[in-house]
DNA sequence: CGGGTTATTGAAGGCTATCAACCAAAGTGG
DNA sequence: CCACTTTGGTTGATAGCCTTCAATAACCCG
């Protein structure tokens, strides 16, 4: 079901990951960044669809994504599916459920992925000669909360084309900081899950990808995004309703 | 502004709190929560309506309601405000915001209430002799991480008379864990607080309660909630648009 | 008691969901 | 290689939920 690789002796490490001004070691001392090698001893290689882990699943690790993209996602008794995140590069899954030691959420493969295992225990024991550690997991958990807060903000204030708006925003963003272009990207999840995710249908997803490109905001084929008027983006968030 | 008290050797320590089940103890062998009484070395009283942090001010601690009630709340650059979580005794806030040092949101009692008042650097010196410390402050940052996701898929995929049952059902569950009467409580927060949490008008939030009130699901006066029928309130949420 | 806040209730309108048809792309199998 | 199927996306018409605007009522605190 899962591809997990041990982690070559010659192979990449937190230290020399380029990822590592947005992952685990985003902020740290270059010198504290080298304790952090012994961190990451595997990797899960996800196939487009696969699962990374799923409800009830024992939680022992959190995963740093290394390429690829995942989601995140809630099911509830009436099988009914929230999305809580989509994930990029550098970006953690698996820090819900610690509280009873299982997950909470499913997280799968948007498309062909992998991700770096951090085991919890490896956690805790980088932090015996590593005292930043701590502060560090905790700053990354920090910043899970804080993104989710902000979603609640999204959803509980923004009509959907703010929604929208500050979707492509924040990806282009993201995208921004990996270095890769910020007017110009693909979307690796379907109008549906975009739906799921914003509170919307796919819908009325789909007719506002269609009126921004009408209006110029964007330009849009198919799940290849170009963003044309990023201050016109902008203000759709900003002054609205007041 | 804050009243700020240093807590007497004879107070009440973590290892003694009412609290304990539910609050920075939770789950913890007894023989290690003895170990967390030096971590709390001072307390805030807060007023009604005072403000225990807020946008931007440094962050160095985390905060236990010990009692009364708060709320936390984003303020974007528009001014416009959302309301992120309602906290009882027992519950954390400040979690936020660790990834740059400075609060994101802002913390405001709805009654008189009082915070004990967690120093994060107290809680790295209290783990070098308590290992488990570590474990036990990301299982609390975990929880809050689960609260929010679960509010995502509240606000993403429920409608307006599901959102409110499920609130009360919420409250009911957390009254019920502190002690207190899970069908009888009162609301410490407006019908504005309430819609503002839910993505609701306060005029919505206004009618759903009259309607459940005149449907016999619950009894209400003001803020004074009766819960009559509680399995018809769990039924709302469950199978309803399947 | 009185002024201001908070809550209730009504009417009208807009935004988004729902239902449905159609289209395009990508497989699938003969 | 071409019908056929499947999946994902677009677009239209309609209905309904919830907001908005507005007026009234209840409550609270000085």
């Amino acid at each position: 079901m899962q591809k997990r690789v041990p982690v070559a002796p010659d192979a990449a490490h937190c230290s020399t990951c380029m990822l590592g001004h947005v992952c685990v070691p985003v902020g740290m001392a270059a010198a504290e960044v080298e304790k952090l090698d012994e961190l990451v001893k595997e990797r899960v290689r996800l196939e487009k669809g696969k699962m990374l882990y799923s409800l009830d699943h024992p939680l022992d690790a959190v995963y740093g994504v290394r390429f690829g993209s995942l989601k995140t996602q809630l099911e509830d008794s009436t099988g009914q599916i929230q999305i809580t995140g989509f994930h990029l590069p550098g970006e953690i899954v698996g820090m819900d459920g610690m509280l009873d030691g299982k997950h909470v959420s499913a997280a799968i493969a948007l498309e062909d992925s992998e991700v770096c295992v951090i085991r919890l225990t490896e956690v805790d024991r980088v932090a015996t000669h590593l005292p930043s550690m701590q502060q560090q997991f905790r700053r990354l958990m920090s910043r899970e909360i804080t993104r989710s807060h902000q979603m609640l903000a999204s959803l509980g204030s923004m009509r959907s084309e703010q929604r929208l708006a500050a979707f492509l925003l924040n990806l282009s963003q993201r995208y921004a900081s990996l270095g890769y272009s910020s007017t110009e990207f693909v979307l690796r999840m379907s109008r549906e899950e975009i739906g799921n995710f914003l509170g919307l249908t796919l819908e009325t997803v789909s007719r506002l990808f269609s009126r921004f490109a009408r209006e110029g905001l964007i330009k849009i084929n198919q799940r290849e995004v170009r963003i044309l008027d990023l201050p016109a983006l902008k203000q759709l968030l900003g002054h609205e309703g007041c």
